[in-house]
DNA sequence: GATTGTAATGTAAGCGCTTACATTTTCATT
DNA sequence: AATGAAAATGTAAGCGCTTACATTACAATC
């Protein structure tokens, strides 16, 4: 393999013997150009090795062919499975990915949206619906397509695709509420800048105000997304002296952390405690006891985002809003209080 | 906010009274130019809302400021995790992440790292040692700098940062005999195409030769990367008339998947047999009983990696192979043989 | 204040494509 | 065979930057 200079697209042309017009052509509308010259370039192209340069065709262009995402982290099963589905779908329509993380700091996200834009993205994916405002004016400035996920509500501005998270979280509480439990308690992830996480809670406080259930201020627990900060969490819950008969915890890792503790401390789920998790993850029908839990159809909403996206770059007016059902899943963890 | 075509490079410069050139130097050298000029420009840049235009800077300075990754699967979290520490080293330098996924295979492998080319990518990282040889013939050619993660060979042509697999998997054999475990079954992954499962069996075996104990074909089972199926796998394992009294699963997910089914069918844990993990995941110190593991720092590969890619950009001349250290961490999912 | 050497700035030529528009070729009709 | 519309191809002007190189400004020296 020789280390001279990529051939370029005048190279394929001369070595062809028609015009980069021509060879431009029958890399983007083979067909306007006839079988016969079609095949020389095709052949010069394969002989010289040529791969087209994207950076120019985007300038040239205007279109690069690539979509960014900005997501809070790449270091949780959540994410990593959606974006997954989204690159899958993304890449059968030969877009690339480009992918950012922001942990959860808006400024953080701001600054990387800014540098997908510079790098010309023809859209962007975004998780949740609170962002800094200046995200939206360059945005819109700009005219790029992008899309909201991992949350839903009908009355937004913004395009998005994802599930209802206050009324998929209402879901733990009235499921427990029908199998007797008053005494319920809440672990969710930290709700700084996280509307998905403040939909949750707020779902189950409206719940159980709704039912006229006090939820003490000892039964409501954030922290971060981790086992271990569940399990410890989920500790310092039952050291209180009232201890609550169903812990609703809104994220899987959460509720398996709170599983973990509870069984490693002798508690019985579901005799004496009940758990309910959030996302469904693999994990957690595996778990002993199996984790009740929301399923949340973290592929479908991955690839309907890509879709949207697609579809509103090549100009087609797709549907603004997407919803993808939840659905509780009842297993084990979770038992009628005797 | 005004939808007008966006501000360009002489747009700044004709606000800020100067030329392109030094509009281009304050992004690029700030140091070179006089700080009242620097001053005039920066303030047009605010003014104008600019932003520049990665393309046609790209095309003009043959340098891009993003780096490729080429993974088999997003939906693991031994990936996420390297990744994610990748992905924050090249952010802070200021380097962007375009992500694509192989979905193990090594022909979508190379057209995604044709992708990769095509979009200018200044370094690739590729993880395993296992691809079509095009791959390197194209990375060579382009001259574009690469690294292969994962793994780590001291013999091998080609820059690496990883750990050695098969050393690393010898460890969990080794351990299982010093507690007296002879009858040693083994789950890994699908070894096709997969260079990290391939030496990690190989270690297995490669030790229980040495030792002159035989590993029936019953004792040896691959499956896919999922708590169902190495489930189902340690339940055929578990079927056969003659039962081992350890298995070494080279995957924590794995691990955790023949953990479980035992505990379901009602086999003690590590009293009937032992199990021994790898890659020492969050959860698999939580487990009850906790998993034995091989703990490999994802986190300083995926960092290291990153490092590598942009010394060898910057024309450092990093050191070429780079081995981050597995160790065991015995915990309560292995007893000696009584 | 004239003379340098140096640092700062400007000029303009590309980088490798796409794409309006102009030109040529093709082929169905007459 | 001549005609003309339609299809294929070619021409060339950018796209928005970077960067050699040329030019100018500045400051130190005599």
């Amino acid at each position: 393999m020789s280390q001279q200079k990529p051939a370029t697209q005048s190279d394929v042309a001369k070595a062809a013997g028609v015009s980069t017009a021509t060879v431009s052509r029958v890399l983007n509308q083979p067909d306007s150009v006839r079988p016969k010259q079609r095949k020389k370039v095709e052949a010069a192209i394969y002989q010289l090795n040529y791969v087209a340069d994207a950076a120019a065709r985007t300038l040239a262009s205007k279109r690069s062919a690539s979509i960014g995402a900005v997501i809070p982290t790449l270091a949780s099963d959540i994410f990593a499975n959606g974006i997954s589905a989204f690159e899958q779908t993304l890449k059968q329509a030969n877009y690339s990915l480009l992918l950012a993380t922001s942990d959860y700091d808006l400024q953080q996200e701001l600054s990387q949206v800014r540098t997908l834009i510079e790098r010309g993205v023809d859209g962007i994916l975004l998780v949740g619906q609170i962002h800094d405002p200046k995200v939206y004016d360059l945005l819109e400035q700009r005219q790029i397509p992008f899309v909201e996920s991992w949350a839903y509500r009908n009355d937004t501005r913004y395009p998005c695709v994802g599930f209802d998270n206050y009324q998929a979280a209402r879901l733990a509480p009235q499921f427990l509420l029908q199998q007797g439990h008053k005494d319920i308690a809440v672990i969710t992830g930290l709700t700084a800048n996280n509307d998905r996480a403040q939909a949750r809670l707020q779902g189950f406080l409206d719940v159980m105000d709704e039912q006229q259930l006090k939820v003490p201020e000892a039964f409501q627990w954030q922290c971060k997304f981790s086992i271990e900060a569940s399990r410890q969490a989920c500790r310092q819950l039952l050291a209180a002296d009232h201890q609550p008969t169903a812990i609703v915890c809104y994220t899987d890792l959460l509720a398996t952390g709170a599983l973990l503790e509870c069984l490693a401390s002798g508690i019985r789920v579901p005799e004496d405690i009940s758990i309910i998790g959030f996302d469904d993850l693999p994990l957690s029908s595996n778990l002993a006891p199996a984790l009740t839990s929301l399923r949340i159809p973290f592929k479908e909403m991955g690839t309907k985002a890509a879709q949207y996206l697609l579809e509103e770059i090549a100009g087609n007016a797709p549907q603004k809003n997407t919803k993808v059902e939840v659905k509780l899943v009842a297993r084990q963890s979770t038992a009628t209080v005797t």
